[in-house]
DNA sequence: TCTGGGGTCCTAGGACCC
DNA sequence: TCTGGGGTCCTAGGACCC
């Protein structure tokens, strides 16, 4: 069985758990917009993300505190501590929610519903905060099953029980249905994952392409044949501005791109990752969006070399930006490399039939033997691709 | 109701390789 | 000169998640 355990509104849990006049109350956290609200703030339809100046007029009696990040992330490793002692499999899945395996567990810790049980009572004990966690036989419905069980819920869907919980749910519980599936499915009258389930995969792959169709009608079956990964490290590291929807000079937008880069390169030097492609993102007055990425020949996390490409990305996109006004730039640095060694690539002209081994002397020549751990071809020329330590 | 900041995964065409 | 199947990488866009 699967566990799923995710914090009831995580930011404002830790709030009112922080500050006892707040509890009870309905409490925002947030600047601009909402963070995360309260159930006594979601009560009056407050919702993330959502502006303040909304969330006030529906709730005018909120209490509004700004985000303490740090905080958080205390929180967040103290309950991570918590999930850790319960099973060494625990898949992280954001800073407030993971799944994890409990199977063979069952000697010493107790059956799946013990153990969840126990799980809630030592966050609330350890952190001091409510956690609602679902159980069941697959990933995608242990999800499901927080969803429906909160907040400060504890929900099993017994083997066997499966599809009589699913059926009769809304489209929209489904891990992966949007504003835009649900669109689709309710502009042919499917409302209930019942439905879904019954109308075949055909019409499916029909309706929303072969992937998300085969993908909904399998959950709708409630087949996930997905595991519980442990040790998964991130995709891609970035930072984003909003801008608001005052026009600026580009030379302003170029200003707020350094510092976003400056931001993410310490982030990855922290984090000892780098990186070889550069993805500039941008977000117009009409909130159409573009990316533009480019990737390096090396991997790197030095701020000038990654930088240069996104300013390069950035001015290539100026008549675009001109024309239609930014409201956001963004920038990810993503192929990140494995275990924080560098890639160094070099290539080499007409490398000839023992170009490979000449090339390899030349990295051992360079770098010492000890760098040395792969070399591979990319293209037409010869690239070996040599990790060494960052420095 | 005009919308933050951090991510993931999927699709699809084109270049290029064997 | 024309032909095929199988594969990777790059770039761009889109849907979705918390």
């Amino acid at each position: 069985m699967v566990l799923h355990a995710d914090l009831d509104s995580f930011y404002a849990s830790v709030e009112q758990r922080d500050d006892p006049a707040l509890r009870g109350r309905p409490v925002l956290v947030g600047g601009g917009v909402v963070l995360a609200a309260s159930y006594e703030a979601k009560a009056f339809g407050v919702r993330t993300p959502m502006s303040l100046g909304q969330a006030r007029a529906l709730c005018p009696h909120a209490v509004v505190v700004p985000p303490r990040m740090s905080a958080y992330s205390a929180a967040s490793k103290q309950v991570f501590a918590v999930f850790d002692d319960t099973t060494p499999i625990v898949e992280p899945l954001s800073i407030d929610e993971a799944f994890l395996d409990v199977d063979g567990l069952g000697k010493i810790r107790g059956s799946p519903v013990e153990i969840a049980r126990r799980l809630r009572a030592e966050v609330r004990e350890r952190v001091g905060l409510p956690i609602t966690v679902g159980v069941a036989g697959t990933k995608f419905l242990a999800k499901v099953a927080s969803g429906v069980g909160k907040p400060d819920g504890l929900l099993v869907v017994p083997p066997g029980e499966e599809l009589a919980f699913l059926h009769p749910l809304p489209v929209e519980k489904l891990w992966g249905v949007g504003p835009v599936t649900a669109a689709k499915l309710r502009d042919r009258q499917i409302h209930t994952v019942g439905h879904v389930a019954r109308i075949g995969e055909a019409a499916l792959v029909a309706m929303l392409g072969p992937g998300a169709g085969r993908h909904l009608h399998a959950l709708a079956h409630n087949r996930d044949p997905r595991r519980v990964r442990t040790g998964h490290r991130r995709g891609s590291i970035g930072a984003q501005c909003a801008l608001g929807r005052r026009e600026r000079p580009f030379s302003e937008v170029e200003a707020t791109l350094a510092a976003l880069v400056d931001r993410v390169t310490h982030r990855m030097r922290r984090a000892r990752r780098a990186g070889r492609t550069i993805t500039v993102r941008l977000r117009f007055g009409d909130f159409s969006r573009a990316t533009r990425s480019r990737s390096l020949l090396k991997a790197t996390m030095q701020t000038g070399a990654i930088l240069r490409t996104a300013e390069e990305l950035l001015r290539e996109n100026r008549p675009l930006i001109e024309e239609r006004g930014l409201t956001l730039v963004g920038v990810a640095v993503s192929n990140l490399d494995s275990d924080g060694n560098v890639q160094l690539a070099f290539p080499f002209d007409d490398p000839g039939d023992d170009g490979l081994d000449a090339a390899v002397d030349r990295i051992r020549d360079r770098f010492g033997a000890g760098a040395l751990r792969r070399a591979d071809m990319i293209g037409r020329d010869l690239h070996p691709s040599v990790p060494i330590l960052a420095d």
